[in-house]
DNA sequence: CTGTCGATTTTGTAGCACAATCCTGGCGTG
DNA sequence: CACGCCAGGATTGTGCTACAAAATCGACAG
């Protein structure tokens, strides 16, 4: 019986030695991310307990981590389960999201804060559009994110980045499951735009943000959700 | 179906049935509240089990539990103390808070929300004031914060409120440790205005908000905190 | 006073046992 | 057939013990 490290460590952050909750929940969150688990999936301690080989405290350490970034719902001796998805929801988060990244633009902007940092991933963005093989969706996905995380992180207020990150994770998973279609082109263009608005700062970068989040955010995902439940009807409910 | 419930779905709420995890993180949150264990105050897992008749396992799960509401702080193999006090810890929450809350405020305010729950509370506040045994430190904070879970409470998305009761439990430990005197009547007359202001709507209810905010949170907070400082100080370090 | 090293303490994780709760399927009654 | 009821299996919640990993503390040498 030795697989006990088998596991984990993608492409995100910073790996170093963690614990093995969070090796549990990083690794179930990239499956989350990757749409591995569909709506409705509930996560067996048991079964999760031999799949990583690690004790069933540890899972539930890791499930309760999975909670907190709201990648799934807990519910007392029904354990964690992938949460459904309605407009509702959608609503509620991306609302959220946006009183966070608009508040996080607003401080950086009156501190003055570097906006570098997210030009950069802009131009990591384009690059991936213009690259040969053209990027996977979970690529594209994951590059956008990081220009609204940059963002937020420019405010250089942890607690706001956290809750950001939070948020993210729940939005990215939201989106895996009706996966909207993006161009990476026109992607790419509207973030080159964004981005020189928000340089110029005040109402104008403000205004901006909140267009390309109820735009590239909201809008698409509702799109597609409507796109997903008309085929699922179609299909026979 | 009109969903306007933001349905109070927080970990520790005072409530009866529980699980155990939960019964031993509110009794600790509210020792923390009171103000019973100082800054660097550690958590010893087995101590905690004995006194409170529990498995060192629910002990655990109770300490995550004041983790996630930002009372305590956990570094791995030293266990959950409580974070030291710094005037850039106290900024970093308020602007924190001050996100939160004025977003929220601009939510409620664009959503036409009621805001006859913040009135409410104010009104309890002023009660307070006026009763003939003059209330505790603990009554008035709790009931000024009250007001301000109000406001939030508002807009009516549960991200938000949650994210905010985080922030605002922080906020209360910080406030227990150099418990800045707040006088109960100038309280009450100074909420009394915030809340008309608040009726008002528009700039003038984000500006009255912000004064509150930084003044009689943050200006009182570092004040406090200087005067803390300068007796101990004095004491010899 | 400072640094090093070892013993002790404390946390991290595994594994088992059992209680509490749920879920499922079968059975009887209307 | 529909409906409610119940038994028994499945799953989570919690306690207990044991041991490994890391931090803490104290003695000691320089």
């Amino acid at each position: 019986m030795g697989m006990r490290e088998a596991v984990a460590r993608s492409a995100v952050v910073s790996s170093g030695a963690r614990t093995a909750p969070e090796r549990v929940a990083e690794a179930l969150r990239d499956e989350l991310l990757d749409g591995a688990h569909p709506v409705g999936t509930r996560f067996r301690e048991e079964e999760l307990a031999e799949r990583f080989d690690v004790g069933r405290h540890t899972i539930r350490a890791g499930l309760r981590l999975l909670v907190d970034r709201g990648l799934v719902v807990h519910e007392r001796h029904r354990g964690a389960v992938v949460a459904p998805l309605s407009k509702q929801r959608i609503d509620e988060v991306f609302d959220y999201r946006k009183l966070l990244e608009l508040g996080a633009l607003r401080m950086a902007l009156a501190a003055g804060a570097d906006l570098r940092p997210v030009l950069a991933e802009v131009e990591r963005l384009e690059a991936l559009a213009d690259r040969s093989p053209s990027p996977s969706w979970r690529e594209l996905t994951r590059a956008h994110s990081a220009i609204h995380r940059a963002i937020v992180a420019a405010a250089g207020n942890a607690h706001v980045l956290e809750s950001y990150q939070r948020c993210e994770d729940e939005i990215r998973l939201l989106l895996t499951f009706v996966r909207p279609d993006f161009d990476a082109r026109h992607f790419a263009v509207v973030h080159r735009e964004l981005v020189e608005k928000l340089e110029v700062g005040g109402e104008v970068a403000a205004e901006a943000l909140t267009e390309d989040i109820d735009q590239s955010g909201r809008a698409a995902l509702l799109a597609a959700l409507r796109r997903a439940e008309e085929s699922a009807r179609l299909l026979g409910h």
